[in-house]
DNA sequence: CTGTTAGCGCATTCAC
DNA sequence: GTGAATGCGCTAACAG
């Protein structure tokens, strides 16, 4: 290896197919065709050509590729409210792996449940070409997805369904779950039961609140309003939420938590208090057969989620489906951890 | 073929700069001035262009724009290990902060702990032109990442430092965690204390085995080689491992879990048999709290190792650093759940 | 089988 | 202040 510094200086610009045909003796093309593995070219041509790139390190540039042959950039945009939340990250990797199987880099962005930057990084995944998008909507309307501002670019929704906008989405069934729950709590004999909501109404939210109200409703019990709360962003303020709910004059024996967030809060508070609450909450946790207390949860597969939205964007993509837009529901599944009562 | 602009429009083609010069009467210069907040741009012109812009839903092709400008591509490459891991999201999630302020895209690839995948991954990014790259590396060896295939981009590692490589890289103080814990252990009153590693030892594995042995050596205590196991890839395995540790002739009163999978395989033990077992794990577990049996924690921020790499990729991708790698070591801070014994 | 020409969408350079 | 050439790295389409 030489290391002289003209060629040190020359080399900090990567090298280019002339470079390499150059050192090999032939032409471009002849490069190209061998780097796109075409038959067609001579057998000992070939062996230059790739002792030529493999001695300059040569990496073809896949944007200038795309270019010329017809905007293909191998890329999908994801659009995620939280990378850090185990839930979204766990939808990251179903889309991944789908988008990895097909060949397909995923360019990652999180808007932090901001529907400004989720307008931002849209727009710079449409500037950036990617080929589809899966978004997880920060807002409750997905209007800025709509209009002609996508160009064409095809978009799944995941978690949330489009409002605002034809497109194709994945959702989880927030509402069987949740009726489900509250039918359980019921048939355990409990009457006096709280659901503890966000304070943020997403759909996921107002869906599951729903499933609640149904799902007592055919046992023939009415919400009592005064156990319906909704706790702040913070897990301090959630803490607070539940104390306040638990002194009421007459408290819940039981509450159904419509997320994660909720249900630890809940735990927490039978944890520093000892009192008895019966808890079942939305979302699965990895842990709770470890806890002090008896949970029942109410779970799903977020890869699922994001590998179904890769599924259906792949298809758009391919453009192997009529315009109509399509909704996948995944299904729930209650399961149940520490000694918890039979029902009647 | 030639586009003029009623084609265009009606075509599923973007938008190029000269369909928006023809729409507003300008050159395609002019346009490329506008968007680029060229102050020499007339205010008339200028409001022509913008128009244009948005009746057509015009994005710039920031492909083409790189090409042209030089290559920047506005691009930071990830590879990680396993996206569903949420140490590793947790990670991802400070890279991306400090991407996205810096106004750069992440391009995401997880290598499932696969040397293979992982090179793959690293010649996809080189060849879409990201201009750094942070890597979770899956093997102990990085040298396929050496030499000239990267072309002078640079390369930041997390978790691991570089082997048969220079580059800089960002580690947690495995060795000063686990010695902390090992020494707990013993001034608590434990002189049958465990170690509970992986089968497939990655230099993290190794310097936490290192720092439990030094800070017993410390104590003038030596490890029992019975008491230090490994355990394989499943849960289940790791549930089995530890049963036949606990049932050998002089079980330990105490283990170190040398990561988040042991610690839980532990406290599942302790929660199934009802015995005693002190238990400390590195890595945090941010349900523990709510725990049935008393844990003490190793932890640390995955987030601001993500950070701090995501740092020194930027200022390495600016050139304002020399050559010499850097080095940079995360704090651990130990933290107790539940009624832990205090030491005498 | 191989090389030449032209152009993908944009921005630098230099005229006007 | 604006526009016309020219080329970024690569590849269709067409020669040879």
């Amino acid at each position: 290896m030489t290391r002289d510094p003209a060629t040190a200086a020359a080399s900090r610009q990567p090298p280019t197919m002339r470079d390499v045909a150059a050192h090999a003796g032939v032409s471009p093309m002849t490069v190209s065709r061998t780097l796109r593995d075409e038959p067609s070219v001579d057998r000992v041509l070939r062996e230059r050509v790739l002792a030529a790139v493999e001695e300059l390190g040569y990496r073809r540039n896949d944007w200038a590729r795309g270019l010329r042959g017809g905007g293909a950039t191998g890329l999908l945009g994801l659009v995620i409210t939280n990378l850090g939340n185990p839930f979204y990250s766990q939808l990251a990797t179903g889309v991944e792996a789908v988008a990895a199987e097909a060949g397909l880099q995923l360019l990652v962005g999180t808007s932090a449940d901001d529907v400004a930057r989720e307008r931002g990084l849209v727009a710079g995944l449409v500037s950036r070409r990617v080929e589809g998008l899966v978004v997880v909507p920060a807002g409750t309307d997905q209007g800025h997805l709509a209009g002609s501002s996508l160009h064409g670019v095809p978009v799944v929704l995941a978690t949330s369904p489009a409002s605002g906008l034809a497109a194709d989405a994945v959702v989880v069934d927030d509402f069987g779950g949740a009726r489900e729950a509250s039918r359980r709590l019921f048939l355990e004999g409990h009457r006096r039961i709280a659901f503890l909501g966000l304070s943020h109404e997403t759909w996921t939210g107002q869906e599951r609140r729903r499933g609640f109200t149904a799902g007592l409703a055919e046992c023939g019990l009415e919400v009592d309003p005064e156990l319906v709360v909704t706790t702040p962003a913070g897990d301090h303020d959630a803490d607070t939420t539940l104390w306040r709910l638990m002194s009421a004059p007459r408290p819940p024996t039981a509450v159904f938590a419509a997320n994660h967030r909720g249900t630890l809060a809940a735990c927490r508070w039978v944890r520093s208090t000892g009192e008895r609450l019966r808890i079942i909450g939305f979302d699965d946790i990895a842990t709770a057969p470890l806890f002090a207390m008896p949970v029942s949860l109410v779970g799903y597969s977020p890869a699922e989620l994001g590998r179904r939205a890769a599924e259906l964007l792949l298809e758009r993509v391919r453009g192997d489906v009529d315009d109509e837009p399509r909704r996948v529901v995944v299904a729930t599944q209650l399961s149940h951890h520490g000694h918890v009562d039979v029902p009647a």
